[in-house]
DNA sequence: AGCACGCCGACT
DNA sequence: GTCGGCGTGCTC
């Protein structure tokens, strides 16, 4: 296609240049320029150089031709987008609201090509007597350099020109020297920069269950038939999901094709991957943050040319341009971290659909506590859902119970620590097996709640509970509500009604008044700044150097610690009542998780939870570990008050340095919109945290159970912004948000 | 995002 | 009188 013009996306992040601008095709470039080539265009007044992309190649334009300028070079290391990919990021911007050249680079796995490393080996071409009549020439002429290479390569065949140059400081003259002399050879092969360098005896596949054989088999019916479906996997730990990932992606390699494998960061262990390699070998390979540049190139370009077929990953790893895609596994789909934070913030959930979707593959979701969007497309039947039940690992799983810490009030005890929890420390201190002291202080803007009868404060509008500003008032950050703080609990009259707050400082210090001969390690986003401290935490730990771990829910993923016979939740209810609508599925979670880091050695384990609310649905059901009543119990909370998943979700934040101005545009698009669509908004009000570096901060947020819907809504805010006067202040926007603002 | 054009304050 | 402040507008 030899076309007199390209439209191209400028990379500059800027809803006003975000649309295409056409250029010329000059003619040294036909031919060269297609759709998805990288490239330097002429832009604005200054003609300066930026970085674009070719979304289409055209012959016709409206564009005066005064205007036109030429396209001034193709990106050297540039990667050229699939065709694909381009469709996927109009498919981002649209879903999630984002600038079009944002949609593309988050598309694009890797933003730049790095040189090719090539593995060149040092190759004996000559006889043995050969070398040696060599050797007595070179001996006479003293040619020590030549000496030291042949002696070496007599000995073997083949070295490396690495060791050769740099251990046996032989120069490349040298070696080329004795190249046309015939006596040795280099050889050059192109070598992928491999972040795993070991190889691995291969683990043979498990025979399954009945249970995941059902999976197993339903997938390979569904695939033999044409369909390519989601399905949710609800497995308890040790129930043996991974080996039914394995097989899946074992029959879908089999078939030609390739598979993604998404986990998060934080679970990106050592173990996990292992499991892949030993299974599938040098076809598999891993992205995530801590790979160079150059490894991370050869990663997309190994998945580019079909030298691998499985990639490990993060939500990242999505992206990995497989050109025959036929399965993509989600572990841990529950994880927050598969949302992403930067526009487009896009779920990889729904992004692995879509891109299954335009791929005619299949999409695989497990977890021990599904998401309560997962599970809720399980139980419709949009997603297939299936059960794992039984563990096959023996161990038994730990007893659970809670601590009611009103009764410790009453009951003169004003430490933190309840007596079961001080009990049983004692007890494992004493007989020297490890404490985890968990503490979630998710939530910090604490909340109201009374200490005689555990009494929490709720706006009586939108059902999350209020919390407490330092001017003396309660106030909801889903509508605005405004409340006078109490001095008695409404309840009780008890006057211990206060704001609830607590870190792990105060845990640890808490610890070293009562304990003093206990060796505590704290874990929290501050100990584990730099770089390696959160591995350096976790194995000295593991290697029993301490007897207590107190940290924040980065301690309860992932790691077996076998000597762990005790858990105890410091504070539950902080999780359970953040001003977020997945507050208890958040607190249901961490509770299960932390659970689960008992007892995962031969010693039975025990887990302390410590509540104000021991009746509360996400505690009761998380002390018998019973996912599908937490469910039943939760979705009809979102259903009552039209929650994600049972209506969609958006969220819109107005940001600006002037408070007054802030709140009028807040209410303004909230006016424009309630005036246009019959829709129902909570808000505008201040954010959960209501002011950033000095940057004002109001949220509303507007439902519908039609997404569609959602996405016009958003079209015609933006449309709006783009007219005001002045634009000062900056909107964003959240589809179905995984954390409140 | 950047750069130019354009209309008001304190200065050689 | 002017140099320059950054508000507003446009970029193929």
């Amino acid at each position: 296609m030899n076309c007199s013009f390209a439209k191209i996306i400028i990379n500059i992040s800027h809803e006003s240049v975000d649309r295409p601008f056409t250029y010329i095709i000059p003619d040294k470039l036909k031919g060269l320029v297609n759709v998805g080539t990288g490239v330097m265009v002429p832009f604005g007044q200054g003609n300066k150089l930026k970085q674009g992309f070719v979304l289409e190649l055209t012959d016709e334009t409206d564009v005066p031709e005064n205007k036109l300028k030429e396209i001034d070079s193709i990106l050297v290391n540039g990667i050229a987008l699939e065709d694909n990919r381009i469709r996927l990021a109009y498919w981002l911007k649209r879903n999630y609201g984002s600038t079009m050249i944002n949609a593309l680079k988050t598309v694009l796995p890797v933003k730049e090509k790095v040189k090719e490393s090539i593995k060149v080996t040092i190759v004996r071409k000559a006889s043995l007597p050969e070398i040696d009549a060599y050797i007595e020439d070179a001996i006479k002429k003293r040619k020590v350099a030549e000496l030291r290479l042949l002696y070496a390569i007599k000995e073997d065949e083949r070295i490396l020109k690495t060791i050769v140059t740099d251990k046996l400081h032989v120069s490349s003259t040298v070696i080329s020297k004795l190249c046309e002399k015939g006596l040795i050879e280099a050889e050059e092969e192109r070598v992928f920069r491999d972040p795993n360098k070991n190889q691995y005896e291969r683990d043979a596949s498990l025979s399954l269950s009945p249970e995941q054989k059902l999976i197993v088999d339903t997938v390979r019916s569904d695939w033999a038939s044409g369909k390519s479906e989601t399905y949710l996997i609800r497995g308890i730990t040790g129930s043996g999901k991974t080996e039914v990932y394995m097989q899946i992606i074992a029959d879908v390699i089999n078939e030609g094709k390739q598979a993604i494998v998404l986990i998060p960061e934080i679970a990106l262990t050592y173990q996990t991957l292992m499991r892949f390699y030993k299974r599938f070998g040098d076809r598999v390979s891993v992205m995530n943050s801590t790979l160079s540049k150059g490894e991370k190139y050869d990663q997309y370009e190994k998945a580019l040319e079909g030298k691998i077929d499985i990639i490990i990953g993060p939500r990242s790893a999505l992206f990995t341009p497989f050109r025959n895609l036929g399965v993509i596994i989600i572990d841990e789909e529950h994880e927050s971290s598969y949302k992403s934070e930067n526009s487009p913030k896009y779920h990889a959930r729904e992004t692995a659909i879509e891109i299954a979707r335009m791929q005619g593959a299949s999409v695989v979701l497990g977890s021990a506590t599904p998401s309560i969007d997962s599970y809720y497309r399980g139980k419709s039947g949009e997603y297939k859902l299936f059960t794992l039940t039984k563990r096959l690992t023996g161990n038994q799983l730990p007893s659970v119970s809670v601590a009611d810490l009103r009764e410790e009030l009453k009951a003169g005890n004003k430490s933190i620590f309840s007596r079961e929890l001080q009990e049983k420390i004692e007890d494992r201190l004493n007989k020297k097996e490890q404490i985890m002291l968990f503490l979630n202080r998710r939530g910090v803007a604490g909340f109201v709640s009374c200490r005689a009868c555990g009494f929490v404060v709720k706006c009586p509008h939108c059902d999350v509970s209020l919390s407490l500003h330092g001017s003396g008032k309660m106030v909801c950050h889903y509508c605005g509500y405004t409340a006078p703080a109490y001095e008695k609990c409404p309840k009780c009259r008890s006057p211990y009604i206060m704001g609830f707050r607590a870190g792990t400082e105060q845990v640890e210090d808490a610890i070293h008044k009562m304990y003093p001969a206990a060796r505590t390690l704290r874990m929290d986003a501050d100990t584990t700044k730099e770089k390696d401290s959160y591995e350096k935490i976790l194995s000295s730990f593991l290697n029993k150097e301490a007897d207590i771990l107190i940290g924040t829910q980065m301690i309860v993923k992932g790691h077996d610690f076998k000597n762990v016979t005790l858990v105890g939740i410091i504070a539950a209810d902080i999780s359970l009542f953040s001003p977020d609508f997945r507050a208890a599925e958040k607190t249901f979670q961490l509770l299960t998780q932390a659970a689960g880091r008992a007892g995962r050695g031969d010693k039975p384990g025990d887990v302390v939870i410590q509540t104000y609310k021991p009746d509360h649905y996400a505690i009761t059901h998380s002390v018998t570990q019973d996912y599908e009543a937490f469910y039943e119990e939760e979705i009809s909370y979102r259903d009552l008050m039209d929650y994600p998943p049972v209506k969609h979700m958006l969220s819109v934040l107005v940001t600006g340095d002037t408070e007054v101005f802030v709140k009028a545009l807040s209410e303004r698009l909230v006016m424009e919109i309630k005036k246009k669509f019959d829709i129902f908004v909570i808000g505008p009000a201040p954010a959960n945290i209501s002011k950033i570096k000095d940057i004002y901060r109001y949220v509303f947020y507007i439902k519908s159970s039609d997404y569609e819907k959602l996405i016009s809504i958003k079209d015609c805010l933006e449309d709006i912004l783009s007219k005001r006067e002045n634009k000062r202040e900056s909107v964003f926007f959240d589809f179905d948000p995984q954390n409140m603002v």
